[in-house]
DNA sequence: AAATAAATAGACAGAATAGTCTTGTCTTTT
DNA sequence: AAAAGACAAGACTATTCTGTCTATTTATTT
């Protein structure tokens, strides 16, 4: 099987990719096989032509739509983080109940995608890991990812009425992100459920309503 | 001030680098700037010319100490993995006190490491980021560094008498992966701290000693 | 001093890289 | 039917990549 065939076997699984069918348009498809290989095999390790083959495209449709290699990068980022971000706070709001109740689910939603086979961590973590320390590029991108999350964190925490919102929204975020590596690198989704243990022991210890 | 003074300059601050002095003999000097390299501008980003003019040494001398690329990659890995252990457990090892007090001085090693201006994540993290999701050579050599730590958190449980070591060792692994990553995305060290708070609450929680 | 080992400089091969450009086909809109 | 635009196929440039090889020089050892 190959990775065309296995992608949209696995994302059909998981339910947070781009699109459960391939799609028709050359934008889409050539957004959906750099976000594949871009993810799985490395930003620097993966070659545009290994994007076109993938998407079926020509070199000059991609350069059409993209004015560099940087910009499509920087697109699948923004793609990815708004794609996992809609499934993440989509899964959330379902959980009903307390504050607390929806911050202890988070861990319960990040089992779930660490439990997908084709689970390759976060993209943004994996692009400032690979990047230049110095490229503020790309670490803009996840900042503005991140704050994102760290501020629906932070509303949770007031209605949780804890003592220090910040703080509490820090620590939700460490735990996360620790869940998150911990796990892609032991392939082993159960790290969810420890960070879980972290974040009741936390919230108890503040006093979360 | 470029990058070979800065390397000098920062890292006879921080103390755990391979050397405080520029080493003399070629396999030393290709080891020094490969690690500098590989660690702040990526794995594959970083060529062997480059590391050739960092290191002051011919094309031929580096393949006569590594059969290629790949081969000082992992070189890297393993040396940063050594080096990194001998200077943390060795700050560790003078921490007077019950193994409580031990593990809770973990955060604060963390904290001088995450403030060196020099600071460029966990090598084992980025590179595990960077290469291929199937690529296990590497996932290996992460998993054998984490193991090494992991076994140490687990000596700590044993004697801090906690109910369930491996779960005390595999919480307090997720807040160090976490802090790292955190430090790393926003440049604040802090969360050392944030992460240290967490750690005192699971071990109240199950009464360590 | 002679012999051996190690390092230097750099040419070179072969493949891969990002990006440009031309030509032709197909589809949609007017 | 005509015009317009999107796309495919692929040639092409110019650079960079890893790795090999030769020839020369420096250091060390015998």
């Amino acid at each position: 099987m190959d990775d065309a065939v296995q992608e949209v076997c696995l994302r059909q699984g998981s339910g947070w990719s781009f699109a459960a069918l391939p799609p028709k348009n050359a934008r889409d498809r050539i957004m959906s096989a750099a976000s594949f290989l871009f993810c799985n095999h490395g930003f620097a390790a993966t070659g545009i032509d290994t994007i076109l083959t993938r998407a079926g495209t020509a070199k000059a449709t991609l350069y059409n739509h993209f004015k560099s290699k940087e910009e499509l990068i920087t697109a699948v980022l923004e793609a990815e983080g708004e794609t996992w971000r809609t499934w993440f706070f989509g899964r959330l709001a379902d959980v009903t109940g307390p504050a607390r109740t929806r911050v202890l689910a988070v861990f319960d939603v990040l089992e779930d995608w660490f439990s997908d086979p084709g689970f390759y961590g976060c993209p943004f973590i994996n692009a400032v890991a690979e990047f230049d320390t110095n490229d503020d590029t790309v670490r803009r991108l996840a900042d503005q990812h991140k704050e994102r999350l760290v501020t629906w964190l932070k509303a949770q925490a007031i209605e949780m009425q804890v003592p220090d919102v910040a703080e509490t929204a820090r620590s939700i975020a460490v735990l996360i992100d620790g869940a998150i590596v911990a796990a892609q690198h032991s392939r082993d989704a159960s790290f969810a459920r420890t960070a879980r243990k972290l974040a009741e022991c936390h919230l108890a210890a503040v006093g979360a309503r």
